[in-house]
DNA sequence: ACAGCATTTGGCAGCGCTGCCAATCTGGTT
DNA sequence: AACCAGATTGGCAGCGCTGCCAAATGCTGT
């Protein structure tokens, strides 16, 4: 089956409107629930519909649209990463805020390159989406361009640190950093280090750092030393990480992760090294994914309400306010780790 | 900005071919570098785009060529859900083996409800797309119509237990099940228990937990009891219900869990009990997912070629030829918790 | 200089649907 | 019985693009 042929004619609402025996904007009108039509009417469109196996053809109907209404109902979005767990969740609340009213999702995933996100954003243009929901705020001068030039509404998701396009639902990664060095450092640790990955990718995590080392710098406990790997974050690279770290500077006390996966592997670091947590070494994560709560002892962290990142994404763009910046702050979890 | 605008009128194929001088269908053909145009009348063209800041309008150019090739550039994929880490990686193998070809993937979440699949099914079927990815074998009659009256190429994914609608993609789950008890007979495991998750809803995690039951039985060592928590499968809920599982039956030496985030917390749960692994109680899993190679001590599991299963789907669905079974097999990691 | 062929080009009819507008119908009024 | 507002309906011109076809152009050999 399905080999080569020359695809079917599929049913189309000309084919309904014939059956049903009424006009074409009759059936359109029923099938949108848009103006007025009679019940007997309505119910004879719906047999013909249910008769035929009719489904309606969107692109014709979002290019017919086009002219006078909001466009396709597509919302276009850009991700640097599935494998982050953090990117998935924040397509979940995305997804439930969409379907609410009816919208779908084209998802694009950038791997973290600029450049790929220029392209993505005007593949996704191309689908005269609704709107646009991108991540962070940095972006090629050319794909600021396209942006600015598309006419629709874009979501910059997660940072607040800076100046957005139109609306953007996140909370601030500097502050993240600051809060995090605040609590370790209230905790009495003063010898800090700090494992992360590929910085220059994830330019968040580096954002975090940066607040992180400037609070540890103000309080004159500066950043002893810290250990990068390159790549994306994952447990390996985190245990790993915390073993090159611990070899070279045994002596401190606390160590910040860019994110929970690098904080798991390091925390299995400290299992298998027989250091104890946290009198021997502190650890502190980012992220406050579900699986840190479940560990012997729970991961201190800082949690970030992705979740609802995404819900409030999909929910701004399909309203019609004006252009804003939403705060969503985040929590900090004391967790047993530092 | 953005606010109630009525959607400013964008630059069409036709404002281009104006600028550049030429024909709309040249712009057209030297758009799609299909056909033949001079070197000189293509670079007029890319100037006049450059210029204008044309972005092609793909509803309509779907929709136009609807008639005579494949439709849409668009492929529709339903997976049960993104809180599980498998499906982003499914996703990932897809938008791999799709932007090979130009395709975008609009994406929906079905929740494990079979009924919501069918609907989603309809509504990424009006999309008109090359083709759609679905999850497992199992669909409401509803939906198998729909998908065998939409003609365009089905691939169902992950799961090769039973007849397909087109090409399916994956591995025997009931083989998993059979290879990881065999597994744990053949180091001399005999009282085994079951940890899981929601089965009513994962048919594939049931697929699983019946093969394995069977290889038991048929072994001479049926599976001694089993602990099954509603809900979506976690860390925290592995590590409750083991906890339950080993009140009830402190004689295990063996338990399988529905995946590997249910086998972490079970690792977990044996960590803070001062459990020796596997002396005490041997844990197996499913999925090899990344971090348990991190673990202290590496889980022994299934790993599953997920993300292969993505591209090979993604590959399949472009390709033209018959429909068949594709079996990716899976791979059996000793690990050292079993 | 001219036929013969390949290459390059433009015109235009749809693709299936929606929005606008005019036509028809309904029921109640005067 | 004539009249009117409101409800219901159908016709049809696009939305922006692609595929088909015919026309124009460029080259070659004679």
């Amino acid at each position: 089956m399905n080999v080569h042929q020359p695809r079917q004619r599929l049913v189309t609402l000309a084919d309904v409107a014939r059956e049903a025996g009424v006009g074409e904007s009759t059936v359109s009108r029923v099938l949108r629930k848009h103006g007025s039509f009679s019940k007997g009417t309505q119910d004879r469109v719906a047999e013909a519909v249910a008769q035929l196996g009719y489904v309606p053809n969107r692109l014709a109907g979002s290019l017919a649209g086009s002219a006078t209404s909001a466009g396709s109902q597509l919302v276009g979005i850009v991700i640097p990463s599935l494998t982050n767990i953090v990117f998935p969740e924040l397509l979940r609340g995305i997804a439930g805020g969409l379907d609410a009213v009816g919208f779908q999702s084209v998802i694009a995933v950038s791997d973290y390159d600029a450049e790929r996100e220029e392209a993505l954003i005007g593949a996704l243009l191309s689908w005269r989406p609704a709107g646009l929901i991108v991540t962070g705020l940095e972006h090629t001068p050319g794909a600021v361009a396209r942006l600015r030039a598309s006419g629709v509404r874009i979501v910059e998701m997660i940072d607040t640190d800076g100046p957005g396009l139109d609306i953007v639902v996140g909370f601030s990664n500097r502050a993240v950093g600051r809060v995090s060095a605040g609590h370790l450092l209230g905790r009495g640790y003063r010898r800090i280090g700090f494992v992360g990955h590929d910085l220059d990718r994830d330019l968040r995590a580096g954002k975090r750092l940066a607040g992180f080392a400037e609070a540890l710098a103000a309080a004159g406990h500066p950043l002893r030393d810290r250990e990068i790997l390159a790549g994306p974050s994952s447990a390996a690279a985190g245990r790993e990480a915390l073993g090159r770290l611990l070899a070279r500077r045994p002596d401190l006390d606390a160590v910040y992760f860019s994110n929970d996966d690098m904080a798991l592997g390091g925390y299995f670091h400290c299992l298998e090294a027989g250091l104890s947590i946290p009198g021997g070494i502190a650890l502190f994560g980012y992220n406050g994914l579900d699986i840190t709560a479940a560990m012997p002892q729970p991961l201190s962290t800082v949690r970030t309400p992705r979740l609802r990142i995404g819900e409030v994404a999909a929910e701004r763009l399909g309203a019609g306010g004006p252009s804003e910046t939403v705060d969503l702050g985040f929590e900090l979890i004391e967790g047993a780790t530092a």
